[in-house]
DNA sequence: CCTCTTGACGCACAAGTGTTTTGTTTGCTA
DNA sequence: TAGCAAACAAAACACTTGTGCGTCAAGAGG
Protein backbone atom coordinates (compact mmCIF):
# COMPACT_ATOMS: atom_id res chain seq x y z
CA UNK A 1 0.00 0.00 0.00
CA UNK A 2 1.51 3.02 -0.98
CA UNK A 3 0.53 5.40 1.94
CA UNK A 4 2.75 8.30 0.81
CA UNK A 5 1.49 10.75 -1.48
CA UNK A 6 -0.51 8.39 -3.55
CA UNK A 7 -3.84 8.88 -4.81
CA UNK A 8 -5.94 5.94 -5.88
CA UNK A 9 -7.97 6.70 -9.29
CA UNK A 10 -11.10 7.21 -8.06
CA UNK A 11 -9.84 9.61 -5.22
CA UNK A 12 -8.10 11.41 -7.87
CA UNK A 13 -11.71 11.75 -9.91
CA UNK A 14 -13.18 12.76 -7.08
CA UNK A 15 -11.02 15.43 -6.50
CA UNK A 16 -10.98 16.81 -10.03
CA UNK A 17 -14.57 16.74 -9.75
CA UNK A 18 -14.98 18.68 -6.70
CA UNK A 19 -12.45 21.29 -8.47
CA UNK A 20 -14.87 21.57 -11.25
CA UNK A 21 -18.48 21.43 -9.31
CA UNK A 22 -17.70 24.28 -7.24
CA UNK A 23 -16.47 26.48 -10.55
CA UNK A 24 -19.51 25.39 -12.22
CA UNK A 25 -21.64 25.92 -9.40
CA UNK A 26 -20.49 27.80 -6.93
CA UNK A 27 -20.87 25.93 -3.91
CA UNK A 28 -19.29 22.21 -2.98
CA UNK A 29 -21.02 19.09 -4.29
CA UNK A 30 -23.01 16.87 -2.14
CA UNK A 31 -21.67 13.24 -1.05
CA UNK A 32 -24.44 11.80 -3.50
CA UNK A 33 -23.66 14.54 -6.35
CA UNK A 34 -20.16 13.18 -6.25
CA UNK A 35 -21.89 9.26 -6.42
CA UNK A 36 -24.28 10.04 -8.89
CA UNK A 37 -21.93 11.95 -11.54
CA UNK A 38 -18.99 9.58 -11.04
CA UNK A 39 -21.33 6.18 -10.95
CA UNK A 40 -20.32 5.17 -7.33
CA UNK A 41 -22.08 2.18 -6.22
CA UNK A 42 -22.72 3.73 -2.62
CA UNK A 43 -22.32 7.45 -0.61
CA UNK A 44 -20.09 5.27 2.26
CA UNK A 45 -17.53 4.64 -0.78
CA UNK A 46 -17.20 8.35 -1.46
CA UNK A 47 -17.56 8.87 2.64
CA UNK A 48 -14.68 7.02 2.80
CA UNK A 49 -12.44 8.63 -0.14
CA UNK A 50 -13.14 11.96 1.20
CA UNK A 51 -12.00 10.89 4.62
CA UNK A 52 -8.58 9.77 2.35
CA UNK A 53 -8.33 13.05 0.78
CA UNK A 54 -9.18 15.17 4.03
CA UNK A 55 -6.32 12.76 5.96
CA UNK A 56 -4.05 13.71 2.99
CA UNK A 57 -5.05 17.68 3.65
CA UNK A 58 -5.97 18.01 0.00
CA UNK A 59 -9.16 19.14 1.09
CA UNK A 60 -11.11 20.15 4.23
CA UNK A 61 -14.72 19.24 5.51
CA UNK A 62 -17.04 20.50 8.40
CA UNK A 63 -18.54 17.76 9.73
CA UNK A 64 -22.11 17.33 9.34
CA UNK A 65 -22.57 20.36 7.03
CA UNK A 66 -24.11 19.49 3.96
CA UNK A 67 -21.80 20.49 0.88
CA UNK A 68 -19.26 20.66 3.73
CA UNK A 69 -16.46 19.89 1.39
CA UNK A 70 -13.68 22.71 0.61
CA UNK A 71 -10.77 22.75 -1.25
CA UNK A 72 -7.55 23.37 0.33
CA UNK A 73 -4.70 25.67 -0.72
CA UNK A 74 -4.14 26.95 -4.28
CA UNK A 75 -7.34 26.19 -5.71
CA UNK A 76 -9.15 27.51 -2.31
CA UNK A 77 -7.67 30.70 -2.28
CA UNK A 78 -8.08 31.44 -6.05
CA UNK A 79 -11.70 31.00 -5.16
CA UNK A 80 -11.93 33.04 -2.64
CA UNK A 81 -11.20 35.90 -5.03
CA UNK A 82 -7.54 36.26 -3.40
CA UNK A 83 -6.94 35.89 -7.50
CA UNK A 84 -3.43 37.15 -7.97
CA UNK A 85 -3.87 40.54 -9.02
CA UNK A 86 -6.39 43.21 -8.41
CA UNK A 87 -9.59 43.36 -6.27
CA UNK A 88 -13.11 45.22 -6.22
CA UNK A 89 -13.64 47.84 -4.09
CA UNK A 90 -17.21 49.54 -3.78
CA UNK A 91 -17.75 51.90 -6.41
CA UNK A 92 -19.94 54.52 -3.93
CA UNK A 93 -21.13 57.29 -5.60
CA UNK A 94 -20.39 60.86 -7.24
CA UNK A 95 -18.13 63.41 -5.43
CA UNK A 96 -18.83 66.90 -6.08
CA UNK A 97 -17.25 69.99 -4.92
CA UNK A 98 -19.57 71.44 -2.42
CA UNK A 99 -21.67 68.39 -1.41
CA UNK A 100 -20.99 66.04 1.56
CA UNK A 101 -19.67 62.71 0.61
CA UNK A 102 -22.38 59.58 1.60
CA UNK A 103 -21.44 57.98 4.69
CA UNK A 104 -19.70 54.85 3.99
CA UNK A 105 -20.94 53.26 7.05
CA UNK A 106 -24.77 53.95 6.17
CA UNK A 107 -24.13 53.04 2.24
CA UNK A 108 -25.45 49.80 1.00
CA UNK A 109 -20.90 48.39 0.22
CA UNK A 110 -22.62 44.99 -0.24
CA UNK A 111 -25.01 45.69 -3.67
CA UNK A 112 -23.39 48.61 -4.83
CA UNK A 113 -21.18 48.27 -8.14
CA UNK A 114 -17.95 47.10 -7.89
CA UNK A 115 -15.06 47.96 -9.69
CA UNK A 116 -11.79 46.19 -10.01
CA UNK A 117 -8.60 47.72 -8.46
CA UNK A 118 -5.16 46.91 -10.13
CA UNK A 119 -2.78 45.57 -7.57
CA UNK A 120 -0.46 47.96 -9.33
CA UNK A 121 -2.79 50.89 -7.73
CA UNK A 122 -3.42 49.12 -4.62
CA UNK A 123 -2.13 45.70 -3.65
CA UNK A 124 -5.07 43.59 -2.42
CA UNK A 125 -4.01 43.62 0.96
CA UNK A 126 -4.34 46.83 1.66
CA UNK A 127 -7.57 47.12 0.03
CA UNK A 128 -9.48 46.74 3.07
CA UNK A 129 -11.74 50.32 3.78
CA UNK A 130 -11.43 51.42 0.22
CA UNK A 131 -14.28 52.60 -1.75
CA UNK A 132 -14.15 54.47 -5.02
CA UNK A 133 -16.26 58.00 -5.92
CA UNK A 134 -16.52 59.84 -9.59
CA UNK A 135 -15.24 62.50 -10.01
CA UNK A 136 -17.83 65.25 -11.07
CA UNK A 137 -16.41 68.91 -12.16
CA UNK A 138 -13.13 69.83 -12.22
CA UNK A 139 -12.64 70.88 -8.77
CA UNK A 140 -9.82 69.05 -7.76
CA UNK A 141 -8.13 69.35 -10.86
CA UNK A 142 -5.26 70.90 -9.29
CA UNK A 143 -4.35 67.73 -7.72
CA UNK A 144 -4.22 66.01 -11.10
CA UNK A 145 -7.81 64.72 -10.82
CA UNK A 146 -9.68 65.43 -13.37
CA UNK A 147 -13.56 65.32 -14.01
CA UNK A 148 -14.87 61.81 -14.29
CA UNK A 149 -11.86 60.45 -12.74
CA UNK A 150 -12.89 57.41 -10.81
CA UNK A 151 -10.58 58.09 -6.87
CA UNK A 152 -9.92 55.34 -4.63
CA UNK A 153 -10.06 56.94 -1.21
CA UNK A 154 -9.65 54.79 2.14
CA UNK A 155 -11.97 55.44 4.91
CA UNK A 156 -9.58 56.98 7.58
CA UNK A 157 -10.88 60.07 10.38
CA UNK A 158 -6.95 61.16 10.69
CA UNK A 159 -4.55 62.08 8.58
CA UNK A 160 -0.62 62.58 8.09
CA UNK A 161 0.66 65.69 6.54
CA UNK A 162 1.21 66.21 3.18
CA UNK A 163 -1.60 63.29 2.64
CA UNK A 164 -4.03 63.53 0.14
CA UNK A 165 -7.85 63.55 1.82
CA UNK A 166 -11.26 64.22 1.28
CA UNK A 167 -12.05 66.82 3.63
CA UNK A 168 -15.75 67.95 4.75
CA UNK A 169 -15.58 71.65 5.76
CA UNK A 170 -18.76 71.95 8.00
CA UNK A 171 -19.45 75.86 7.68
CA UNK A 172 -19.52 75.57 4.30
CA UNK A 173 -20.59 71.56 4.10
CA UNK A 174 -18.09 70.80 1.43
CA UNK A 175 -16.24 68.40 -0.13
CA UNK A 176 -12.88 68.88 -1.07
CA UNK A 177 -9.60 67.24 -2.08
CA UNK A 178 -7.06 68.85 -0.71
CA UNK A 179 -3.67 68.16 0.78
CA UNK A 180 -3.61 67.99 4.81
CA UNK A 181 -1.38 69.98 6.98
CA UNK A 182 -1.91 70.36 10.74
CA UNK A 183 -0.33 73.66 12.08
CA UNK A 184 -0.19 73.99 15.90
CA UNK A 185 -4.08 74.76 16.61
CA UNK A 186 -5.43 74.91 13.12
CA UNK A 187 -5.61 72.82 9.89
CA UNK A 188 -4.57 74.14 6.29
CA UNK A 189 -5.77 72.50 3.47
CA UNK A 190 -3.28 72.98 0.69
CA UNK A 191 -4.50 72.75 -3.01
CA UNK A 192 -1.96 71.29 -5.23
CA UNK A 193 -1.85 74.23 -7.29
CA UNK A 194 -0.21 77.02 -5.77
CA UNK A 195 -2.19 79.89 -7.85
CA UNK A 196 -5.11 78.69 -4.93
CA UNK A 197 -5.48 80.08 -1.84
CA UNK A 198 -5.04 77.21 1.33
CA UNK A 199 -7.67 77.30 3.45
CA UNK A 200 -7.35 77.82 7.19
CA UNK A 201 -9.37 76.41 9.30
CA UNK A 202 -10.10 74.79 12.95
CA UNK A 203 -9.81 71.17 13.65
CA UNK A 204 -13.20 70.87 14.49
CA UNK A 205 -14.54 72.14 11.41
CA UNK A 206 -12.87 69.61 9.69
CA UNK A 207 -14.52 65.52 9.44
CA UNK A 208 -11.37 64.02 7.51
CA UNK A 209 -13.65 61.46 4.85
CA UNK A 210 -10.97 59.54 3.58
CA UNK A 211 -7.47 59.36 1.96
CA UNK A 212 -6.69 59.36 -1.64
CA UNK A 213 -5.09 56.07 -2.36
CA UNK A 214 -5.46 55.82 -6.21
CA UNK A 215 -6.83 57.40 -9.40
CA UNK A 216 -8.46 55.60 -12.57
CA UNK A 217 -8.81 57.61 -15.58
CA UNK A 218 -10.64 56.70 -18.81
CA UNK A 219 -9.93 59.01 -21.59
CA UNK A 220 -12.23 57.00 -24.29
CA UNK B 1 -40.44 55.30 -2.63
CA UNK B 2 -37.21 54.10 -2.58
CA UNK B 3 -35.42 53.54 0.54
CA UNK B 4 -31.83 52.96 -0.01
CA UNK B 5 -31.31 51.20 -2.98
CA UNK B 6 -34.37 48.99 -2.67
CA UNK B 7 -33.56 46.85 0.01
CA UNK B 8 -34.54 46.48 3.23
CA UNK B 9 -32.38 46.81 6.40
CA UNK B 10 -32.59 43.18 6.40
CA UNK B 11 -31.70 42.22 3.04
CA UNK B 12 -28.62 44.24 3.39
CA UNK B 13 -28.15 42.27 6.35
CA UNK B 14 -28.61 38.69 4.81
CA UNK B 15 -26.91 39.79 1.49
CA UNK B 16 -23.90 40.90 3.47
CA UNK B 17 -23.78 37.57 5.84
CA UNK B 18 -23.93 35.88 2.69
CA UNK B 19 -21.13 37.27 1.06
CA UNK B 20 -18.62 37.17 4.57
CA UNK B 21 -20.17 33.60 5.13
CA UNK B 22 -19.03 32.40 1.47
CA UNK B 23 -15.74 34.25 2.14
CA UNK B 24 -15.19 32.58 5.68
CA UNK B 25 -16.41 28.88 4.91
CA UNK B 26 -16.03 28.57 1.04
CA UNK B 27 -18.98 27.22 0.89
CA UNK B 28 -22.48 28.94 0.99
CA UNK B 29 -24.58 29.45 4.30
CA UNK B 30 -28.29 27.85 5.10
CA UNK B 31 -31.21 29.28 5.61
CA UNK B 32 -30.69 28.65 9.52
CA UNK B 33 -27.42 29.83 9.42
CA UNK B 34 -28.84 33.16 8.36
CA UNK B 35 -31.61 32.19 10.71
CA UNK B 36 -29.58 32.05 13.62
CA UNK B 37 -26.40 34.47 13.05
CA UNK B 38 -28.91 37.21 12.42
CA UNK B 39 -31.44 36.00 14.82
CA UNK B 40 -34.25 35.95 12.82
CA UNK B 41 -37.03 34.67 14.09
CA UNK B 42 -38.19 31.91 11.61
CA UNK B 43 -36.95 30.04 8.44
CA UNK B 44 -39.79 31.64 6.49
CA UNK B 45 -38.56 34.98 6.72
CA UNK B 46 -35.29 34.12 5.73
CA UNK B 47 -36.77 32.78 2.55
CA UNK B 48 -39.15 35.13 2.07
CA UNK B 49 -36.30 38.09 2.21
CA UNK B 50 -33.34 35.24 -0.29
CA UNK B 51 -36.25 35.24 -2.54
CA UNK B 52 -36.66 38.97 -3.13
CA UNK B 53 -32.94 39.34 -3.49
CA UNK B 54 -33.38 36.68 -5.73
CA UNK B 55 -36.53 38.55 -7.90
CA UNK B 56 -33.79 41.40 -8.23
CA UNK B 57 -31.32 39.73 -9.59
CA UNK B 58 -28.64 39.99 -6.57
CA UNK B 59 -27.98 36.06 -5.72
CA UNK B 60 -28.81 33.16 -7.47
CA UNK B 61 -30.98 30.33 -5.76
CA UNK B 62 -30.54 26.61 -6.77
CA UNK B 63 -34.48 24.97 -5.63
CA UNK B 64 -33.91 22.28 -3.39
CA UNK B 65 -30.40 22.15 -3.10
CA UNK B 66 -28.99 22.45 0.24
CA UNK B 67 -26.63 25.50 0.33
CA UNK B 68 -27.91 26.80 -2.85
CA UNK B 69 -27.18 30.09 -2.74
CA UNK B 70 -25.17 32.00 -5.06
CA UNK B 71 -23.88 35.64 -5.07
CA UNK B 72 -24.81 37.16 -8.54
CA UNK B 73 -22.81 39.40 -10.97
CA UNK B 74 -19.26 40.65 -9.38
CA UNK B 75 -18.80 38.42 -6.73
CA UNK B 76 -20.19 35.18 -8.55
CA UNK B 77 -17.51 36.04 -11.30
CA UNK B 78 -15.28 36.88 -8.55
CA UNK B 79 -15.22 33.32 -7.18
CA UNK B 80 -15.31 31.94 -10.66
CA UNK B 81 -12.04 33.13 -11.44
CA UNK B 82 -12.99 35.59 -13.72
CA UNK B 83 -11.78 38.39 -12.27
CA UNK B 84 -14.76 40.64 -13.15
CA UNK B 85 -15.43 43.06 -16.19
CA UNK B 86 -11.52 43.95 -16.76
CA UNK B 87 -9.46 43.20 -19.01
CA UNK B 88 -5.11 42.77 -19.13
CA UNK B 89 -2.54 44.74 -20.96
CA UNK B 90 0.99 44.15 -21.11
CA UNK B 91 2.99 46.27 -19.25
CA UNK B 92 5.55 47.17 -21.49
CA UNK B 93 8.01 49.62 -19.90
CA UNK B 94 8.96 52.16 -19.02
CA UNK B 95 8.23 55.77 -20.76
CA UNK B 96 10.68 58.97 -20.15
CA UNK B 97 10.37 62.23 -21.37
CA UNK B 98 13.42 62.02 -23.80
CA UNK B 99 13.70 57.97 -24.68
CA UNK B 100 11.86 56.34 -27.61
CA UNK B 101 8.64 54.01 -26.74
CA UNK B 102 9.97 50.35 -27.17
CA UNK B 103 8.05 48.94 -30.88
CA UNK B 104 5.00 47.32 -29.46
CA UNK B 105 5.20 45.00 -32.45
CA UNK B 106 8.74 43.69 -31.49
CA UNK B 107 7.71 43.63 -27.47
CA UNK B 108 7.14 40.21 -26.73
CA UNK B 109 3.73 40.60 -25.29
CA UNK B 110 2.74 37.28 -24.60
CA UNK B 111 5.75 37.14 -21.32
CA UNK B 112 5.62 40.69 -20.34
CA UNK B 113 3.80 41.66 -17.25
CA UNK B 114 0.17 41.69 -17.39
CA UNK B 115 -1.74 44.32 -15.36
CA UNK B 116 -5.69 44.38 -14.87
CA UNK B 117 -7.60 47.09 -16.36
CA UNK B 118 -10.94 48.34 -14.79
CA UNK B 119 -13.81 48.28 -17.37
CA UNK B 120 -14.80 51.46 -15.67
CA UNK B 121 -11.20 52.61 -17.32
CA UNK B 122 -10.97 50.72 -20.82
CA UNK B 123 -13.94 48.59 -21.71
CA UNK B 124 -12.94 44.92 -22.25
CA UNK B 125 -14.24 44.69 -25.95
CA UNK B 126 -12.24 48.16 -26.60
CA UNK B 127 -9.02 46.34 -24.96
CA UNK B 128 -7.26 45.45 -28.18
CA UNK B 129 -4.33 46.89 -29.19
CA UNK B 130 -3.47 48.27 -25.22
CA UNK B 131 -0.48 48.38 -23.76
CA UNK B 132 0.54 49.95 -20.64
CA UNK B 133 3.63 52.32 -19.49
CA UNK B 134 4.84 53.12 -16.62
CA UNK B 135 5.68 57.62 -16.27
CA UNK B 136 9.33 58.12 -15.30
CA UNK B 137 9.65 61.73 -14.46
CA UNK B 138 7.17 64.83 -14.27
CA UNK B 139 7.20 66.14 -17.92
CA UNK B 140 3.60 65.00 -18.48
CA UNK B 141 2.16 66.38 -15.22
CA UNK B 142 0.52 69.17 -17.43
CA UNK B 143 -1.56 66.82 -18.92
CA UNK B 144 -2.63 65.20 -15.15
CA UNK B 145 -0.24 62.30 -15.29
CA UNK B 146 2.42 62.35 -12.62
CA UNK B 147 5.52 60.44 -11.77
CA UNK B 148 4.84 56.91 -11.34
CA UNK B 149 1.53 56.76 -13.16
CA UNK B 150 0.58 54.06 -15.72
CA UNK B 151 -0.97 55.18 -18.70
CA UNK B 152 -2.46 52.99 -20.91
CA UNK B 153 -2.22 53.63 -25.06
CA UNK B 154 -3.84 51.96 -27.99
CA UNK B 155 -1.39 51.49 -30.46
CA UNK B 156 -2.22 53.43 -32.95
CA UNK B 157 -0.68 56.10 -36.19
CA UNK B 158 -3.08 57.96 -36.88
CA UNK B 159 -4.76 60.50 -34.36
CA UNK B 160 -7.49 62.78 -34.01
CA UNK B 161 -7.73 66.59 -33.17
CA UNK B 162 -7.36 66.74 -29.46
CA UNK B 163 -6.79 63.62 -28.63
CA UNK B 164 -3.68 62.48 -26.37
CA UNK B 165 -1.38 60.68 -27.67
CA UNK B 166 2.25 59.65 -27.43
CA UNK B 167 4.52 61.18 -30.31
CA UNK B 168 7.67 60.60 -30.92
CA UNK B 169 9.25 63.86 -32.50
CA UNK B 170 12.27 62.65 -34.67
CA UNK B 171 14.40 65.24 -34.81
CA UNK B 172 15.03 65.28 -30.82
CA UNK B 173 14.38 61.76 -30.79
CA UNK B 174 12.04 62.21 -27.73
CA UNK B 175 8.43 61.20 -26.90
CA UNK B 176 6.15 62.86 -24.45
CA UNK B 177 2.75 63.24 -24.44
CA UNK B 178 0.81 66.13 -26.19
CA UNK B 179 -2.67 66.95 -27.36
CA UNK B 180 -2.57 66.47 -31.35
CA UNK B 181 -4.16 69.10 -34.00
CA UNK B 182 -3.25 68.78 -37.33
CA UNK B 183 -3.73 72.22 -38.37
CA UNK B 184 -2.70 72.75 -42.39
CA UNK B 185 0.51 71.47 -43.38
CA UNK B 186 1.55 71.15 -39.79
CA UNK B 187 1.31 69.31 -36.74
CA UNK B 188 0.82 71.15 -33.44
CA UNK B 189 1.66 69.37 -30.40
CA UNK B 190 -0.43 71.07 -27.53
CA UNK B 191 0.75 70.42 -23.61
CA UNK B 192 -2.18 70.13 -21.69
CA UNK B 193 -1.23 74.12 -19.56
CA UNK B 194 -1.40 76.84 -21.30
CA UNK B 195 2.39 78.00 -19.54
CA UNK B 196 4.25 75.97 -21.98
CA UNK B 197 4.28 76.39 -25.71
CA UNK B 198 3.16 74.37 -28.01
CA UNK B 199 5.42 72.68 -30.66
CA UNK B 200 4.74 73.30 -34.51
CA UNK B 201 6.49 70.91 -36.24
CA UNK B 202 5.90 68.88 -39.93
CA UNK B 203 4.08 65.53 -40.36
CA UNK B 204 7.22 64.30 -41.45
CA UNK B 205 8.80 64.69 -37.93
CA UNK B 206 5.80 63.53 -35.78
CA UNK B 207 5.54 59.35 -35.49
CA UNK B 208 2.43 58.50 -33.12
CA UNK B 209 3.00 56.09 -31.30
CA UNK B 210 -0.63 55.22 -29.67
CA UNK B 211 -3.25 57.40 -28.05
CA UNK B 212 -3.62 57.56 -24.50
CA UNK B 213 -6.71 55.82 -23.60
CA UNK B 214 -6.13 55.51 -19.67
CA UNK B 215 -4.56 56.12 -16.73
CA UNK B 216 -3.80 54.30 -13.56
CA UNK B 217 -2.62 56.25 -10.35
CA UNK B 218 -1.09 55.06 -6.90
CA UNK B 219 -0.93 57.04 -4.21
CA UNK B 220 0.27 54.58 -1.09
C1' DC C 1 -6.89 -23.22 5.98
C1' DC C 2 -7.56 -19.34 8.80
C1' DT C 3 -7.25 -14.58 10.09
C1' DC C 4 -6.47 -9.83 9.39
C1' DT C 5 -6.44 -5.81 6.54
C1' DT C 6 -7.97 -2.95 2.84
C1' DG C 7 -11.16 -1.28 -0.31
C1' DA C 8 -15.73 -1.25 -1.64
C1' DC C 9 -20.62 -1.83 -0.88
C1' DG C 10 -25.76 -1.35 0.68
C1' DC C 11 -28.81 0.15 3.77
C1' DA C 12 -31.07 2.61 7.17
C1' DC C 13 -31.24 6.30 10.43
C1' DA C 14 -30.92 10.92 12.18
C1' DA C 15 -29.89 15.33 11.44
C1' DG C 16 -29.74 19.05 8.17
C1' DT C 17 -32.32 21.82 5.15
C1' DG C 18 -35.72 24.01 1.77
C1' DT C 19 -40.63 24.71 1.22
C1' DT C 20 -45.35 25.54 2.28
C1' DT C 21 -49.32 26.92 4.89
C1' DT C 22 -51.64 29.74 7.85
C1' DG C 23 -51.89 33.55 10.48
C1' DT C 24 -50.12 38.02 12.60
C1' DT C 25 -47.99 42.54 12.70
C1' DT C 26 -46.78 46.91 10.76
C1' DG C 27 -46.91 51.00 8.01
C1' DC C 28 -49.07 53.57 4.77
C1' DT C 29 -53.03 55.76 2.43
C1' DA C 30 -57.59 56.46 0.22
C1' DT D 1 -61.16 54.30 10.02
C1' DA D 2 -60.97 50.54 6.76
C1' DG D 3 -58.21 48.59 3.26
C1' DC D 4 -54.04 46.90 1.51
C1' DA D 5 -49.51 45.16 0.82
C1' DA D 6 -45.06 44.25 2.64
C1' DA D 7 -42.81 41.97 6.24
C1' DC D 8 -42.75 38.75 9.82
C1' DA D 9 -43.92 34.53 12.68
C1' DA D 10 -44.71 29.64 13.95
C1' DA D 11 -45.19 25.16 12.78
C1' DA D 12 -45.53 21.29 9.93
C1' DC D 13 -43.89 18.85 6.02
C1' DA D 14 -40.92 16.53 2.77
C1' DC D 15 -36.75 16.09 0.69
C1' DT D 16 -31.65 16.18 1.10
C1' DT D 17 -27.58 14.80 3.03
C1' DG D 18 -23.90 13.09 6.30
C1' DT D 19 -22.95 9.21 9.08
C1' DG D 20 -22.82 4.60 11.31
C1' DC D 21 -22.98 -0.21 10.93
C1' DG D 22 -22.96 -4.66 8.98
C1' DT D 23 -21.33 -7.21 4.86
C1' DC D 24 -18.44 -8.88 1.06
C1' DA D 25 -14.33 -9.89 -2.00
C1' DA D 26 -9.43 -10.03 -2.70
C1' DG D 27 -4.77 -10.28 -0.98
C1' DA D 28 -1.15 -10.83 2.62
C1' DG D 29 0.78 -13.35 6.05
C1' DG D 30 0.81 -17.03 9.53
Amino acid sequence: MRRGNGLSLRQKEILRYIQEFVRENGYPPSIRDIQHDLKISSTSVVAYNLNVLKEKGLIHRDEKVSRGITLASDEQAMLFGLTGKGGKVPLLGVITAGSPLPDPEEVDTAAAEKIDVPAEVVPPEKLNDVFALRVRGQSMIDALIDDGDIVLLRHQENAQNGEMVAAWIVDQNAVTLKKFYHEGDRIRLQPANSAMQPIYTSPENVRIQGRVVGVLRSLL
